[in-house]
DNA sequence: GCCGTTTTCGGCCCGACTGTTTTCAGTCG
């Protein structure tokens, strides 16, 4: 995982260089690189040995050079000597919204500053509005910003983003004049945390739906509000960003919000090779200036010969290139999920009763809904004893023999021991129909040793998929230490699937991951990991998620149906026995 | 620094809003 690393270097040396006004261009390449190998799917150390790293788009002779220099040497002897040259705060500085390269250097020159402490003490001194080019003005936005950065530097969850979008585009729908809404922005296509939220939309007198939104409930405070545009903080803290437009322009300025910022300039680059310019109103003719799509995102995409795709996808990671050669993967939908394997009850660490649970799945439209509660060593979530396991076993036989469309699969969460063992035996696994394992302790074991456990879980024929693979939950615990490319292997050469977590703290597998896993031939399941029945719409976001990671109904256990999915359990269960 | 239907040099996405400006630079997305 060493392109992470890679990458936070390459972001580092944009910073320095766009600090020292250096070529924007070259700033851009080094961003470009920065994101490219943040998502890469692959392994960056095994393309570096088959001399592949130019392969890598926005990867050329010099920065495929410095990621060897990287593997080799652990650091970057540009960004060593361009440290050395510019003030140690200044990544901190580009950092704070309204704060880009010409203010810090500013700051830096005249301020002498030495951390961000500095520059709020020099605010509130008045020295700002001193400087040239700054007022008053600007020295109370750069405090409020500051102020803005260290209470609420992270960001969403992805549950949190996807509720408040909802809401925001139920409101809008009722403000007279809309008459489209959408959610747009890193929110649409389902990134693992959102920053701002972005919404859009449609209305023929876009000032009056600004003022409406500038004096709504959501405008705890006003950022900045123009005839088009507005930028609010709502009273729970959360940027959100609307965008009005003409109807004639809904498509264009959708695909121009949901961005990502890199899929667009690619686009755009595109679309100004074949004589047509793109902006959020439409697309042009260049000569002519003729406008030939805006109203459809589909139309958008068409104009350039290409199909529309999904947002998940628009991060520039081959999803161009893919529909140029209409390759793109057909994604999974809601639509094509028939169940859910991992929902907690009351029994162990969840909030609502067998009933409850058992009935939400119904209502969810499943066929299959595996109840997995907590194996005995896990105290701590009042692990299920075997006297109590077999109680349960009892009420889904139960529960069964009365429903004949929609079934509960009797399942369990089993802690993989330190040891590698499972919590239940063998025999007991054996009553079970889907046994998900999972790692609950010794997270800071080393490497070879969580792996050792991971692969023998795997080896293990009852265990039905690998609870959480990596452990990581987001902002409070790092993934634990494993070989990827080993896990990957045993999983495809045991049929054992791995989940994709979609509970929001945890969304693990990451996208990028999955992907690499689907590449490997890896089975995977979508879990919401349910403690409550409203946990149930997690489903969304791992559906999301998946998309992310170019998975089709093919690659889900989900999407099976029942009977296919039984066939696949055993098939493994059976190439054990013989 | 990358890249090629303007192919090995000369381009590189595009517009809104703000603040300090009197015509625009800086920043953001």
């Amino acid at each position: 995982m060493k392109q992470h690393e890679i990458a936070e270097q390459f972001a580092h040396m944009a910073d320095l260089l766009e600090y020292r006004g250096d070529n924007p261009f070259r700033v851009r390449a080094y961003r470009r690189a920065a994101q490219t190998l943040e998502q890469l799917p692959g392994d960056l150390a095994a393309m570096a040995v088959e001399q592949k790293l130019r392969s890598i788009p926005g990867i050329g002779e010099d920065l495929a050079q410095k990621i060897q220099e990287y593997l080799v040497t652990g650091s970057l002897a540009a960004l060593e000597r361009l440290k050395a040259q510019v003030p140690p705060v200044v990544p901190e500085l580009l950092n704070i919204p309204g704060i880009g390269p010409k203010t810090a250097k500013v700051l830096t020159d005249k301020l002498r500053l030495k951390t961000v402490e500095d520059l709020a003490a020099a605010a509130r001194a008045h020295k700002l509005q001193k400087l040239p080019g700054f007022q008053a003005k600007k020295e109370e936005n750069i405090l409020k910003a500051l102020a803005l950065v260290q209470q609420g530097q992270e960001r969403m969850d992805l549950w949190t983003a996807w509720c408040l979008g909802q809401e925001l585009t139920t409101w809008l729908d009722q403000v007279p004049g809309v008459t489209r809404t959408s959610i747009a922005g890193s929110l649409r296509r389902m990134r693992e945390t959102v920053g701002d939220l972005d919404v859009l939309a449609a209305a023929k007198q876009p000032a009056r739906v600004i003022e409406r939104f500038r004096t709504s409930p959501f405008a705890g405070r006003v950022l900045a509000a123009g005839g088009t545009k507005a930028s609010v903080i709502t009273p729970q803290g959360v940027q959100v960003d609307l965008r009005v437009v003409a109807p004639e322009s809904f498509g264009a300025a959708l695909q121009y919000f949901t961005g990502s910022k890199e899929h667009n300039v690619r686009l755009r680059e595109q679309a100004s090779r074949q004589g047509l310019k793109i902006n959020e109103y439409g697309v042009f003719q260049v000569k002519t200036g003729k406008r030939i799509a805006g109203r459809e995102e589909a139309d958008i995409y068409k104009a350039l010969g290409l199909p529309w795709m999904a947002p998940e996808l628009r991060e520039d990671s081959g999803e161009l290139d893919a529909a140029a050669a209409g390759t793109l993967p057909k994604l999974v939908d809601m639509k094509d999920i028939r169940g859910d394997f991992h929902v907690h009850t009351n029994a162990s660490d969840g909030r609502d009763t067998f009933e409850v649970m058992a009935r939400a799945g119904k209502e969810q439209g499943y066929d299959y809904l595996a109840l997995c509660e907590h194996s005995p060593s896990l105290r701590i979530a009042n692990g299920l004893s075997v006297p109590r396991l077999r109680e349960r076993l009892n009420a889904i036989k139960a529960f069964n023999a009365r429903s004949k469309s929609y079934r509960l699969l009797a399942g369990a969460e089993v802690d993989i021991l330190a040891d590698g063992k499972m919590d239940y035996p063998d025999s007991v696994l054996a009553e079970l129909d889907f046994v998900v394992g999972s790692i609950h302790s010794g997270f800071t074991q080393p490497e070879a040793q969580i792996t050792k456990r991971l692969i023998a879980a795997m080896r293990n024929p009852y265990v039905t998929i690998i609870g959480h693979p990596t452990g990581r939950l987001l902002g409070q615990r790092p993934p634990y230490a494993m070989d990827v490319a080993a896990v990957l292997k045993e999983a495809k050469d045991t049929g054992t699937a791995l989940e994709m977590n979609a509970a929001p703290q945890r969304l693990d597998l990451t996208d990028t991951m999955a992907r690499q896993a689907r590449q490997a031939g890896v089975m995977l399941a979508i879990c919401t990991d349910s403690h409550s029945k409203e946990q149930l719409g997690y489903m969304t976001l791992g559906v999301g998620r998946a998309r992310r990671a170019w998975l089709q109904s093919s690659d889900l256990l989900n999407c099976m149906t029942l009977k296919r999915l039984t066939t696949w359990i055993n098939r493994k269960r059976q190439r054990a026995s013989t």
